[in-house]
DNA sequence: GCCGCTTCAGGAAGCGCTTCCAAAATATTT
DNA sequence: AAATATTTTGGAAGCGCTTCCTGAAGCGGC
């Protein structure tokens, strides 16, 4: 159908290896001969075929990536500055999604039998330590987002200090009292934001009490990372810690929308009876006013794609575990006398009237 | 590196052609030796080289998605089923973005030209006239979502009929000076949308003075669809159109979040002063209580999938144009008595108190 | 005019598979 | 047991490219 380098050849009556030498902009090619070639193969409305020259170079220009294709704000921006970044090399993405959490292995299997693409970004998800070696063996280089594994290059939020940053606000803010509401444990980054938590309370010689906090359940595999789940949890604080505490930490701000939900039906004011500081700044964050830590998501993607690229191109090696600084953002939620934000977010429609 | 289907080969004492006919469950086969091939291919942890078997079969397995790459529920939403309606096959997606307009026919020659896909979803992106034919003419199937063209085949939202019943359900609350927000009109739903609107106003009887219709910016190629741009088509109303129309039928609900800042802005209460209806029923319109126009984003990403396997598998041709409903739901913006919807989300926070 | 250099071009081999044709092995029929 | 039909196998050709090796052509210097 299409015109090969067959085609090409004949026509401008070179050999098959002149047009590839061409096409690849090679120095080994007679300008004159390079410039005519090129002219035909123009004319023929010729395309190299992308899978042929892969087989050939043993090259794919493709990366992976494996995701957890939950509706979350954060993929979705993580994603979008991966493809922002690879739109600038000339490396296509293929998505591989997992959406039932124990077929994660063999969606990493099949990544790395099927020599379909030069690099991984495994993208919030734990990689088991026999894969590690996997890839390494298979020469495949990976890069872990928001996730961390000894062996493989990785680039994630510091949760433990952000979450010691977010407590720290509201102890500044004057709370003695402060519960926490965390995704499953079974979450990386919920680990580290807990123990950053308790961090800051110890460094401050808080009592924290059992009852303040509330793990969501894992349920359908989110890590309890959502507002139903935020929703719940809120209940069971409310159910179980009597009175609240006066400030609450909850480990995401898609949770803290659900638990804003259950304080508004309890007749729990915002930030009046409880402060409130959340983790991510999605989009909606400024529309409620909620405080909370602002995730780099765009940089962490940047970062990754590029030291990614650098792996595959062989230009380094080593050791790579960055961990990027998240930003408080405050705002109404947490009470906070000082507005340090911009206008219009001060200006922002939020819950509580 | 990898084993190939060589060693296999060699190993178990047949030749390539067999272990082919064994890894391809050919029935041309004696299933002792296919046993046992496969018993050496399994020890040897061979799997084919997927694109060495995309090249010769000529076939890919893979489809492409051309993708304009806002961060937006929708496109998420819609990635997240055609992913999940993909895995369930045996394809691959490949993601193609585009983040500048002008780059769409770049990225969509090449999608057509480097043949790594067996067919093309192209979403919310219209098609100049000569690249259909060429899709066409390269007999590469294609399936437009959330657009239409004459000679590609579709899946999109009835745009008109959503606007229509929007439109509808706020006459029916009693109002008869109702405005409008819209996106650009560059973009096609949003024209749609339009004609739909006025369509209902003229069936009631109704005037409409232009200074009740705000048409947002395209600014940044995103058609206005988004909250700035629907904060910024408010203020334009506020200053515009005095008094007010007492009820507004916001094209996005995106832009509706900015309208509520904007109305929260200018002291006007939403549903008191403003009845408010949106479209498109985002993950957050539960959360401020909106009534909106609901599309079903999973059924038509799924809907596309299989029509565009159908097509690739030869098994269908003929015009496809399916135009799926949007629903009405009822929540507290735009005032309405009846609530038809389901405790939880009379229970919603919203905005006004 | 010959020699050694350099530059450029042709095309075979190879990437790892599928597919087809012909041949070998086995089964069935007479 | 021979003849024929059927099942099973081997491997060459081909998918469209890159790359390497070889050789031709052009050049200056002797």
């Amino acid at each position: 159908m299409a015109a090969t380098i067959y085609d090409v050849a004949k026509k401008a009556g070179v050999g098959i290896g002149t047009v590839s030498r061409a096409i690849n902009n090679s120095p080994h090619i007679n300008v004159g001969t390079k410039a005519r070639i090129l002219a035909i193969a123009n004319e023929l409305h010729y395309q190299p075929h992308a899978l042929a020259q892969s087989l050939a170079r043993k090259k794919t220009n493709t990366i992976a990536s494996v995701v957890p294709f939950f509706t979350n704000y954060f993929y979705v921006e993580l994603l979008k500055s991966v493809q922002r970044a690879l739109s600038r090399s000339h490396y296509d993405l293929i998505l591989f999604s997992v959406d039932r959490m124990n077929r994660r292995d063999r969606t990493i299997d099949r990544v790395l039998s099927e020599r379909r693409c030069d690099g991984v970004l495994i993208i919030s998800l734990g990689v088991m330590d026999g894969y590690a070696e996997k890839f390494i063996a298979a020469g495949l280089p990976v890069v872990l987002i928001d996730h961390m594994h000894q062996a493989l290059d990785s680039v994630a939020i510091a949760n433990r200090e952000g979450a010691f940053a977010a407590a720290s606000h509201l102890i500044g803010l004057g709370h003695r009292r402060i519960g926490m509401i965390n995704g499953h444990l079974s979450s990386y980054p919920a680990k580290l934001r807990l123990e950053g938590f308790r961090l800051a309370l110890e460094m401050h010689g808080l009592d924290f009490d059992d009852r303040d906090l509330v793990i969501c359940d894992a349920k359908a595999g989110e890590h309890g990372f959502n507002e139903a789940a935020g929703y719940a949890a809120m209940q069971r604080l409310i159910a179980q810690s009597h009175p609240l505490p006066g400030a609450l930490f909850v480990a995401s701000d898609v949770q803290c929308l659900g638990v804003m939900r259950a304080a508004k039906e309890a007749g729990v004011r915002i930030p009046q009876d409880l402060a409130l500081v959340g983790f991510d700044d999605i989009e909606f964050a400024k529309f409620v006013g909620l405080t909370t830590m602002r995730q780099p998501i765009a940089a962490m993607g940047r970062m990754a794609v590029t030291r990614l690229l650098k792996r595959i191109e062989g230009r380094e090696n080593g050791d790579f575990h960055r961990e990027l600084e998240a930003e408080l953002i405050v705002r109404e939620s947490c009470g906070s006398r000082q507005a340090f934000h911009v206008r219009t977010e001060s200006d922002t429609v939020s819950q509580q009237v």
